[in-house]
RNA sequence: GCCCCUGUAGCCCAAUGGCAGAGGCAGACGACUUAAAAUCGUCCAAGUGUGGGUUCGACCCCCACCGGGGGCACCA
């Protein structure tokens, strides 16, 4: 039986000892250290920890830990993202409060982070379905209110008719609900918003501080959210209509090719336009038929064209054309201004609509490609003005901006931007949530619930029916529901919905600073000291969700002068997905790998070990190309090694072997640069080598008693210190020092042993290498030519041409062109 | 349909315009062992998806195509 050191046991061992050194405590106020602030998205409570929060919360731990090694004082918090309807459900299903189930599962995942060995810093630690927390959603919320960027309208909202609850635009995917995968239908519902818009600019600009620090892909995604297009407003006269209309157009260029103007079906000048007309049966009949598709129905592209002629019609401000208008679904009545000049030669969904209802096609703009009218391809691109009057001649951005003036001169178009990003709508009708601290009074409407009444805490749940209904459970609770109004002291009624869950994650990274702050959301001078966000690191699925809207409560709070930045995570890690052959783990599909069976098996070092070595981090794990077992082994080979060092702790390293040294410190030195880099995978792969290498000198080298060893060794320690801590505890300690090796500090890497005593030069001809020889690194390049001028195998090469160019690059290289 | 990422050994992955291989998994062989496990050691394999281009030199930069992944998709 060779030596092995038992995984559980070392578990046992060192949990009790860690709690009593608290090694990550950060914020003692005469902490000498610079500030770091790195933070793990923090977890839904939904049962235990699973494989994905697994790998994350593994490379989350290296970064923190190796910041900490490098003398920082790292605050590296956690909490949990407590309010949800998964609870309500659960709650529902037991017949309890939803919080039972919430910190039931709060305290099973709060065991297991801490056995996994996470160095959060437990003295911060919250919970969003915490009264003391969701207060200051409230505060917030009130502050946004007073700034009118909370406000209430009437509008058709995204309605999951399982979650029985409005959905925010950004919850709803190609149709379907986010959390259920339903079909998403459209209800005209009193709800309330945050106005996002009012920052869509500052969402866009402030992307260029994120750029090369945040994964190209979020940036690109939020981009495509935001969905900036510029052009222009033009104004349409009406016949037999005191007002124009205005339409939005990004080709201006395109103008005298309108052919006829569309507008939403669903907008109020659809409606104006066809009340009291012949057509306005047909047009009921049209819009009932719309509005009871569903949004999948309506979202597939192939779909046929269809529409109803209003009979009125509108005049080109170009060229005085009368054309027709007309409804149809396919224009939006919420983006732009709910209607379009169609211009169907140069669009293909105009184009579409043109054919299926017979309509005029007139080419405007020669792209070089076939007509239109015969290939039904509209010609999109931009081109030669043609059949345009005073542009006809110029190319497309030139005619743009000529027609944007004229027009402008006359009040008839003004140059603009449009944006797809809607308000944040954050009404929900479901009770485990913070309830919208507004008083509803039929005299003074909606009045803001004083600061001091702070925090409107749910009603017990026992006196409310948690069913979902389609209008919020705490509208049941009558006693809470009935109160005073703030202002004019009358009977008035609380607002019953409970705000959005994104709201609860939007400011949570400032509340770290601060969690037992009863007198504001955060410290001032907490928050100056810590924010903002180092490094935050998550999953991509938050992209745009929770990112953006953190964003832009970051920027509200710097306007309302409560925060002094800008941007709240400094640096984003996207880790990737832990998947199973190929797929995702699902219990359905049978492929679910149970994180508590891994660290049973394998232990908790292992399995952190994997998920770091496993591949780059924002790649996807399979885990069925993953050998914990192979990671077993290595934790064992490298703790071996800390048992066969004989020199004492101190001894001094420099009288040790100078081969094993420069590779240590080569190694430590490769190791920091590619934990900076995010190559977590290629850190473990030097540890690997220095292991190797260590191994090697004590069998067949230097042997174990040599300080080099020691160093090797000590070095291996620290560094596994970030990904296995238990082993690298071991290890510490057998070397003979106290623990915990997390604070032992990063080892000083001395820059003479990092170059090579010998390097080996190469010699090419025509970029083929014909020979190689060892140099001394400081060689010249003179020196090298003349060595491989001389050099037998390129003398031969050579023959007696003289040689067009010599690329020489030492100590590396010659290259000799022939 | 548009945009982005990606393709290196049987597999996971390194290689920051300069020797394609750092590390691991799997495999083969040897040492130790009565034997096996564990351990230690040795070995094994691709010329970088395909075709062009730039360069003295390309896995790396550019273009096209093929395969894989992702995002957006009636947003005027």
């Amino acid at each position: 039986m060779h030596e092995a050191y038992d995984i559980h046991g070392v578990q046992e061992k060192w949990l009790p000892i860690w709690d009593e050194l608290a090694p990550f405590r950060s914020g003692r106020k005469d902490d000498p250290r610079p500030k770091k602030y790195v933070l793990d998205m923090f977890p839904y409570p939904s049962g235990d920890l699973h494989m994905g929060h697994a790998e994350a919360y593994a490379l989350g731990d290296v970064i923190a830990r190796y910041w900490v090694q490098r003398g920082f004082n790292v605050m590296h918090p956690i909490g949990w993202d407590a309010f949800g309807l998964p609870a309500e459900n659960a709650a529902i299903k037991r017949n309890e409060d939803p919080s039972v189930w919430t910190y039931e599962n709060i305290n099973t995942q709060r065991a297991s982070m801490r056995r996994y060995a996470c160095s959060f810093d437990w003295d911060r630690v919250l919970y969003t379905c915490d009264p003391e927390y969701y207060k200051w959603n409230q505060w917030i919320f009130l502050k946004l209110f007073e700034k009118g960027l909370a406000y209430r309208k009437n509008s058709a909202v995204n309605w999951c008719p399982d979650c029985q609850t409005v959905l925010a635009n950004e919850q709803v995917v190609a149709g379907l609900c986010e959390r259920c995968d339903s079909s998403v239908t459209k209800k005209k519902l009193n709800q309330w918003y945050f106005k996002i818009t009012a920052y869509t600019e500052r969402l866009l600009e402030d992307m260029k501080q994120l750029e090369g620090k945040w994964p190209d892909k979020v940036l690109t995604m939020q981009r495509n959210w935001i969905g900036k297009s510029t052009g222009a407003e033009i104004k349409f006269q009406i016949e037999d209509r005191a007002e124009s209309v205005v339409v939005y157009t990004t080709r201006p260029d395109t103008l005298h090719g309108a052919t006829f103007m569309v507008v939403a079906v669903d907008s109020e000048l659809a409606r104006e336009l066809a009340t009291g007309s012949k057509v306005e049966s047909e047009f009921n009949k049209y819009f009932e038929s719309v509005r009871s598709a569903s949004d999948i129905d309506r979202l597939a592209t192939d779909r046929t064209k269809t529409g109803v002629f209003l009979q009125r019609y509108a005049i080109n401000p170009v060229n005085g054309e009368r054309i027709p208008i007309w409804a149809s679904d396919y224009v939006l009545a919420d983006y732009g201004t709910g209607a379009i000049m169609a211009v169907p030669a140069h669009d293909q969904r105009d184009l579409d609509f043109a054919r299926a209802m017979k309509l005029p096609v007139k080419v405007v703009v020669d792209t070089g490609e076939a007509d239109p009218n015969e290939t039904g391809i509209a010609t999109e691109g931009i081109g030669k003005i043609v059949n345009s009057g005073s542009i006809s001649g110029l190319e497309s951005m030139a005619a743009i901006s000529k027609i944007i003036d004229e027009l402008a001169k006359k009040d008839q178009a003004t140059a603009t931007a449009n944006y797809r990003l809607r308000d944040w709508l954050i009404s929900r009708q479901r009770y485990w949530g913070t309830p919208i601290p507004i008083i509803h009074c039929s005299k003074c409407g909606e009045v803001p619930v004083p600061i001091e009444q702070l925090p409107v805490k749910l009603p017990d749940s026992k006196t409310v029916d948690l069913k979902p209904k389609g209008i919020s459970p705490l509208a049941t609770a009558a006693d809470w529901v009935n109160t005073q109004c703030p202002k004019c002291q009358g009977s008035a009624l609380r607002d019953t919905d409970t705000m959005d869950t994104f709201v609860d994650s939007s400011w949570y990274f400032l509340r770290y600073t601060s969690v037992n702050n009863q007198q504001s959301p955060f410290d001032d001078h907490e928050v100056k000291t810590w924010l903002p966000v180092d490094q935050y690191v998550g999953g991509v699925t938050h992209a745009i969700l929770h990112l953006l809207y953190s964003r832009f409560f970051t920027k509200a709070l710097f306007d309302m002068g409560l925060v002094d930045f800008n941007e709240p995570f400094t640096r984003l890690l996207n880790q990737g997905m832990v998947i199973m052959d190929g797929s995702a783990m699902s219990k359905s599909r049978g492929n679910l790998v149970r994180l508590s069976d891994e660290l049973e098996r394998h232990g908790v070092d292992a399995i952190r070990l994997s998920m770091v070595f496993a591949g780059p981090p924002e790649d996807d794990v399979d885990w069925s190309d993953v050998s914990p077992s192979g990671s077993v082994k290595f934790l064992n080979r490298a703790w071996r090694l800390s048992g066969d060092v004989t020199s004492k702790p101190g001894v001094n390293f420099s009288d040790g072997n100078i081969d094993l040294r420069k590779i240590t410190h080569k190694a430590l030195h490769d190791i920091s640069f590619a934990v900076e880099s995010f190559r977590f995978n290629v850190a473990v792969a030097r540890i690997m080598e220095l292991v190797n290498a260590t191994r090697k000198a004590i069998d067949s080298g230097c042997g174990a008693a040599d300080p080099s060893v020691r160093e090797a060794v000590e070095g291996i320690a620290i560094s596994l210190s970030l990904i296995a801590p238990y082993t690298a505890e071991e290890m510490w300690e057998r070397l003979g020092h106290k623990p915990s090796v997390a604070l032992a500090g990063w080892p000083k890497i001395d820059d003479s042993l990092l170059t090579a005593d010998a390097v080996t030069a190469i010699f090419q001809v025509n970029g083929k290498i014909k020979s190689r020889i060892d140099v001394q690194p400081d060689i010249s390049d003179s020196e090298l030519e003349a060595m491989a001028l001389s050099d037998p195998a390129i003398k031969s090469e050579i023959e007696g041409i003289k040689p067009k160019k010599v690329i020489t690059k030492a100590p590396k290289f010659v290259n000799i062109v022939l």
